[in-house]
DNA sequence: TTGGTGTTTATCAATTATGTTAATTAACAT
DNA sequence: ATGTTAATTAACATAATTGATAAACACCAA
């Protein structure tokens, strides 16, 4: 499946803050994270590709910038995935919150 | 954040079957996934000991057997994540439905 | 006890991921 | 031209993941 590849890009601390970052701020270019922990251009510019590669984010080109953002369908797909399990969630937190409350 | 860790956990596509045969079958032995692409018994045992320390598997003992669920938390963490940017992806895939019929 | 099933742990090799420094490309300003 | 900014690619070192084989362990059955 293509969501494992997706979920392998997001399984990393560096990446998925990116994406949390894209997410809540829109649109930004690849110099506005090298104030994370640290994180230097070329560690920075390569998981941008990572995440390129998997489809996550979209890169725009505007002089010297790239511009990155989060591909809507990312989110999208992973929300399709998890959702179309949550009747199995649901019944299971059902039974959880059954069990917790069967001692009453 | 911790959700980078589950992520990272399905982000194996052997992982990824697995979790997705326990969400569709329920739960189920170690051994019912010998069958899978040639995956062998120590590997697949490593397999759940990623799955389980990342929480999204339980494991059961039953006499010489684990068996193992998916974790409903763990699903739920995800689809909660996805949902908090809900807004985010319709609203962009709105606009991407916009563009594609603006040439109209 | 002996043997078989189900699963895990140990050990080691091979691959993949990540980070670093140095060099490179592109756009721009002086 | 020269230097500066923004970002990438190249080359390399190290760490982490994965897999394979062998050994071990727990349980059951004869």
């Amino acid at each position: 499946m293509q969501l494992a590849n997706t979920f392998s890009a997001l399984g990393n601390a560096t990446r998925f803050a990116i994406v949390e970052r894209l997410l809540q701020q829109g649109e930004l270019p690849a110099g506005a994270f090298l104030d994370m922990n640290g994180v230097s251009p070329p560690a920075m510019s390569r998981h941008f590709k990572v995440l390129r590669e998997a489809g996550i984010v979209n890169q725009r080109i505007d002089k010297q910038r790239r511009i990155y953002s989060v591909r809507p369908q990312a989110v999208q797909q992973i929300s399709d995935w998890s959702i179309s399990y949550r009747k199995f969630w649901e019944n299971g937190l059902d039974r959880l919150a059954m069990a917790l409350s069967e001692d009453v």
